[in-house]
DNA sequence: GTCCGCATGTAAGGCGTTACATGATTAA
DNA sequence: TTAATCATGTAACGCCTTACATGCGGAC
């Protein structure tokens, strides 16, 4: 049985920006479009079955008809139950299976930590972050230095790329604890 | 009419691996498992289908039987339209689309050109590369200054982390151009 | 003689993409 | 009044995920 807190990476991000005020549709769509929050979706083929999907499951509640006009519009704002599956979502420990695979969706958990958990929350995410990219390096290190002498000279160029990504991610969230704090 | 280039990143991992030697689809399952390519798929009910695609396609073919044992087993190896195909798609010139939503493909792309498109078309690659995510790093860094007071703490660094991410993938570049001449 | 690794597949389901469709409002 | 923007949706399709299924061969 799954967890009630996995969320597909869009329904995190619509349930993330929702929590912080009320939007439309439309206005997730826009914020796709025009922020750098915008490699996603933005269409409407994907918004609006993820909208009526979290609405179901009882995380968000839309609200029709606010406006002055009779033009149809749908406001969600968060519901209780929406905001204790995300609290509980971004409270979920850093695995390794996270880094490896879902890395945007830790980049966004982290982006709607607050004000929905706290900041020692938010500081032992950084930490379990940063230490299990740490492990993550080393065995690509390991691997790195076994193979490199059979790797082509691209192929070793963007294992070198993968790492230093990598790398890069860990000082950043040694950075980030200590602004934090 | 969509180009015959157009491969899901998965479908350019496994052409990219076959070109090099043939491989069956238990070595692909392999390689995504035990090396770093392996934010991949790795399951039989990716690889199997994505394969019986490419080879419908004629991009590869199959061959069974080679083995003593009769134990099936079939190798894949490229074919000249496969080839042709893999060639064409590393050459296409990177857009700044590719940068935002296509990342993995481009690096994909980068560590496949050795022996498959000349040194020359792969430091254009490159150059290319740098001076898109360039310019994406200043539409980013403007967003960032006129939006950055009124981002919570955690929004804020994470866009940093993106931003920086793009730098370094940047500065990459340029060094790999370096080493490459 | 049983367990593990080799080796290939299928079935159901989820979800994002593209493309299409529809109608209201506002600015030129 | 015509185009652009607001605003919401559906339908077909592709492709990955998870889970299940099956059988050979070697090692202990």
């Amino acid at each position: 049985m799954k967890p009630e807190t996995d969320l597909s990476t869009l329904s995190l991000a619509i349930l993330g920006l929702i929590s912080q005020r009320p939007l439309t549709g439309y206005d997730l769509r826009k914020v796709f479009l025009t922020t750098p929050m915008g490699h996603f979706s933005s269409s409407p083929g994907a918004i609006y079955p993820a909208l009526r999907r979290i609405e179901d499951a009882g995380w968000v509640r839309g609200r029709t008809g606010e406006s002055k006009t009779r033009r149809e519009r749908v406001v969600y704002e968060i519901a209780a139950r929406g905001l204790a599956v995300l609290k509980q979502h971004l409270s979920r420990p850093v695995t390794r299976d996270d880094v490896i695979w879902r890395m945007d969706d830790l980049m966004m958990r982290f982006a709607f930590m607050d004000g929905i958990v706290g900041r020692e929350m938010t500081v032992r995410f950084l930490e379990d972050f940063a230490s299990q990219i740490d492990a993550h390096v080393a065995d690509l290190q390991h691997y790195f230095d076994s193979a490199k002498s059979i790797l082509p000279a691209c192929g070793k160029l963007a294992m070198e790329n993968g790492i230093q990504g990598y790398e890069m991610n860990a000082q950043w969230a040694r950075r980030a604890i200590q602004e934090l704090q």
